[in-house]
DNA sequence: ACTGTGTAGGGAAAAGCCCGGG
DNA sequence: GCCCGGGCTTTTCCCTACACAG
């Protein structure tokens, strides 16, 4: 077993364009989403809330795993220096993640100072030979090793440690009338049926979605491992999506391609542009039909619902004074 | 308290590209 | 050489939460 995730080992593709620009923006995509790996990166971590959902046998499956992982990247050459959450792992403590923000890189100032705290600790994997200053690309070595022993399947595209402990706890709970298939983890039958009425081959096992494409399939399951391999380097934001990133570098470039023809005011996204160019036509698609009133957006018109239902989602900490958009209460 | 509008991230379908096999 | 199908990548789309001004 050896649950690295795969998709930390994607580089963007390189293309020689013969385009300066085009070729500059490539390099620009390509050396921003390279990271040096740390064992964080590598680990899967929980909350303690999924760690308490955890029984005695898979918590213990869960360790075996790790430090296996850990003994597979000594062997191969890496040095690893033991980490909190390594010396936690030996010595068979507690092991939960305090917050989901700093672990994904949205909370800097919390994230140094957990670091501090050694709460969480951020240790390089390096090869031994490697030189100290290795990026990822050069320490794309490892090749797919993501066959899993026990059961003889390929684990290539399911390989975080949730998955396996799902997939092996003997949660059976439907058997596919089609094709034989034991639907683990699944709380419903349902969503295997695409697989056979949509020709939906590629189904995501941790939730309903399912595919016709492989590659679909496996950057909706970053959705579930929280995977993001495209880095910005000017402010360290992550995505799931290269599109995702080469759109968000707009906002620190100022490009701004999408221009309207009335006012001349311009947008980042296309899709941005036709909702603005619906407040020159005073078109208002959206409308509450208790109160009458139209919205030229659904963000409006929801707001407006929330007035009718008296739903005031957003309460003050300090006097628990509730409003209804999260605006107000700030 | 509420509306109008802009910003920017998320998820995914569609289109396009590439490559191996027949 | 050509076609086809599958895998993968990129483009495009729509949705959404949130911010902020008025």
């Amino acid at each position: 077993m050896f649950f690295l995730q795969p998709q930390l080992f994607l580089v963007p593709a390189v293309s020689a364009s013969g385009n300066p620009e085009e070729d500059r923006e490539t390099e620009f995509l390509r050396m921003h989403s390279l990271k040096k790996v740390t064992f964080e990166d590598v680990a899967i971590d929980f909350t303690q809330e999924e760690w308490a959902m955890m029984d005695t046998s898979k918590r213990k499956l869960y360790r075996d795993v790790m430090l296996e992982n850990i003994s597979h990247l000594v062997s191969l050459g890496y040095q690893i220096s033991k980490s909190y959450i390594i010396l936690q792992l030996e010595q068979g403590k507690e092991l939960w993640r305090e917050g989901r923000e700093f672990l994904q890189g949205q909370n800097p100032d919390m994230e140094s100072a957990l670091k501090k705290k050694h709460m969480i600790s951020m240790h390089p994997i390096i090869r031994k030979d490697a030189p100290t200053s290795m990026t990822m690309e050069n320490s794309l070595i490892l090749e797919d090793p993501f066959e899993c022993n026990d059961s003889g399947e390929d684990c290539t595209h399911s390989s975080t440690i949730t998955q396996y402990l799902l997939t092996h706890s003997g949660n059976k709970l439907y058997v596919s009338k089609q094709c034989g298939k034991s639907l683990s983890n699944q709380l419903s039958p349902k969503p295997h049926k695409q697989v056979h009425t949509k020709g939906k081959s590629y189904q995501c096992n941790l939730c309903e979605k399912a595919y016709t494409n492989g590659f679909h399939l496996r950057r909706h399951k970053m959705i579930h491992t929280g995977e993001r391999p495209y880095a910005c380097h000017l402010c360290g934001k992550a995505f799931t999506q290269c599109s995702h990133l080469r759109r968000h570098v707009k906002t620190h470039t100022g490009e701004r391609p999408y221009k309207c023809h009335q006012c001349g005011k311009a947008f980042i996204q296309s899709f941005n542009l036709r909702r603005h160019e619906r407040t020159h036509l005073g078109r208002k698609c959206y409308e509450c039909d208790k109160s009458g009133k139209a919205f030229s957006q659904s963000s409006g018109f929801r707001g407006n619902k929330r007035i009718h239902t008296g739903e005031k989602p957003h309460a003050c900490l300090l006097c628990g004074k509730a409003f209804s958009l999260s605006s107000d209460l700030r």
